[in-house]
DNA sequence: GCTCTGACTATTC
DNA sequence: CGAATAGCCAGAG
């Protein structure tokens, strides 16, 4: 998929597999980066700050079901949107991902 | 080629 | 459970 713009290879397969993840499934940014053997979890939302306009950012969360820092509003209703299994949680957004649920694998 | 920054994660208080 | 600290990697300046 050498459709986006290249920084990188990482950013590449960043972009490819998120463009992967199906409607009312998630990962998480550390999964996201380990399917590349690489940990910068970091790196992966750098990525989905430059480029998210071209990806679903928001079927990529952090560990443990937590939308990303300051979009969990947009996160939230794409969820509701495409039916992603969501859990009420004591958390500032007041919800977070099922990821037992919606944890996506790429098959 | 070095330094700062960041949509992260795990650990500790 | 929430805030603070340290470690992590890649991109931008």
């Amino acid at each position: 998929m050498a459709v986006f713009d290249r920084p990188g290879d990482y950013t590449e397969q960043v972009l490819a597999l998120v463009a992967r993840i199906p409607p009312g499934r998630v990962m998480t940014y550390g999964d996201v980066a380990w399917a590349f053997g690489r940990p910068g979890a970091r790196a992966v939302g750098m990525v989905m700050r430059y480029h998210g306009d071209a990806v679903p950012w928001w079927r990529v969360i952090r560990a443990g079901g937590h939308p990303p820092t300051c979009h969990e509003e947009a996160a939230r209703l794409r969820y509701e949107e495409e039916g992603t299994p969501l859990v009420p949680a004591s958390t500032p957004a007041g919800y977070r991902v099922d990821l037992k649920a919606a944890g996506w694998d790429p098959d």
